[in-house]
DNA sequence: TATATTACTGACTGGTCGGTCATTTATGAA
DNA sequence: TTCATAAATGACCGACCAGTCAGTAATATA
């Protein structure tokens, strides 16, 4: 909890506790926390790093104690969402692989409509010109582990046989392409034009039976085909 | 060709013709095309008035004799290039539902992989949060068009019995949400790590591949059963 | 040619805001 | 209690730049 700056009193007596304490600790936290709310808000260009103090409670002073300058803010800001919200890979090899596919699936769903995954996304890549850096760190830190995770999943569904041959990698990047396309559109504004009378679980839904689809194997050639799991 | 301004010359002779000349009906573009180039390499926000009156051959006042402030002139921008982008939909019912599919989200592909397309979506996305007018044209003019088309052979694709039971408008969202992921993944700096040793085409065709196995029809043995779709 | 009109110019302004730093305050050790 | 030092403040600076407008140049018209 911010210290809170003393409003000027109408009486001239100062308040009890000191004006503001030490907390070196805790600090960048707080300034993070606010300058992504500024961030989200306005966008790299138009937040104020006052407005960004003041939310932090502390002074404009205090931020350049703890970080170098606003860009390199920005970056610490969406480093920090990003590591917070990677969670250990749990493997979970039981039954058939489409439903070990769906949960992996519904994980990276759940981050993708988690509140603040939108912000970071848009304010990525509004800048991914100005802070290239930024991108790689995002394509290898949620891109590529989100769908290494997933070709696993298909590779074993094909050696079991509950999936067509298929390529590994391109199954995941579909359905990785997938998952990000929805669940940006459903954040959007628009969304109601573009997912009209859809809710989150139903979009996910249509986007796993439609992998599911294309992962069937092929009619003749595997006749106790189309395992496709029961739909929760 | 914008008038150039005169150097400054060494001998005090005054060049030929005219310093400048009136070119009320050419300015408008002149001004459109600079200002794109310079919103493209430094975005709405950094990029500067004087630059881009420099970079049309005109002053800074003339730019606003046609466009009422920044903002504006960015909209126009945006609104230009999608406008010019957008071809009459040509119709051609000939053949299989998939080749038809095929060649209508090739003209899409196209589309998206134009060098303009990159520049427009970052811009676009990046201002959504403060032109939200941009974000509903854009949704309107190319997602929902384009979706719009691809549904419509689809739905021929399932009357003709070529694809299996399917929601033709959950089918185009899938292909053009593909497409468009896939498009944006080929213009980034990552797009090695993304897309390690895959060209256009080669996207491109795994994109088209991977939905006509999802809507290739289900196996002889169960006709009519997998009809989902119509949730709504 | 003279005059009116329109297109255009570019120096200027006023407000904004990232970043600095001399000063003040808190805190722990002596 | 005193002192040393780290932590924090906030007034200030100056670079920046969107937008203005008085003036000038080109062209149309008489």
């Amino acid at each position: 909890m911010p210290v809170q700056h003393p409003r000027p009193r109408q009486n001239k007596r100062r308040p009890r506790g000191p004006r503001w304490r030490r907390l070196p600790e805790e600090r960048p936290r707080q300034i993070l926390d606010a300058a992504f709310d500024a961030f989200r808000e306005k966008g790299l260009a138009h937040a104020r790093l006052d407005d960004i103090a003041r939310r932090a409670g502390v002074s404009k002073g205090t931020i350049y104690l703890y970080f170098p300058n606003k860009e390199e803010l920005f970056g610490a800001v969406i480093r920090h969402l990003v590591a917070e919200n990677i969670d250990a890979e749990r493997e979970s090899h039981a039954g058939p692989a489409s439903a070990e596919l769906r949960a992996y699936a519904g994980r990276i769903w759940a981050f993708l409509r988690s509140p603040n995954f939108e912000a970071v996304y848009r304010l990525t890549i509004a800048e991914l010109h100005t802070l290239p850096a930024l991108s790689r760190f995002f394509a290898q830190e949620i891109a590529l582990r989100s769908m290494r995770g997933i070709a696993r999943i298909v590779q074993r569904g094909i050696s079991e046989g509950e999936f067509g041959a298929a390529d590994p990698d391109d199954a995941a990047r579909m359905l990785y392409a997938l998952l990000v396309k929805h669940g940006v559109w459903c954040n959007q504004e628009v969304r109601n034009l573009l997912l009209p009378g859809l809710d989150d679980d139903t979009v996910f839904d249509h986007v796993m039976t439609f992998c599911l689809d294309a992962l069937r194997p092929a009619a003749a050639s595997t006749p106790l085909a189309r395992h496709r799991s029961a739909r929760r």
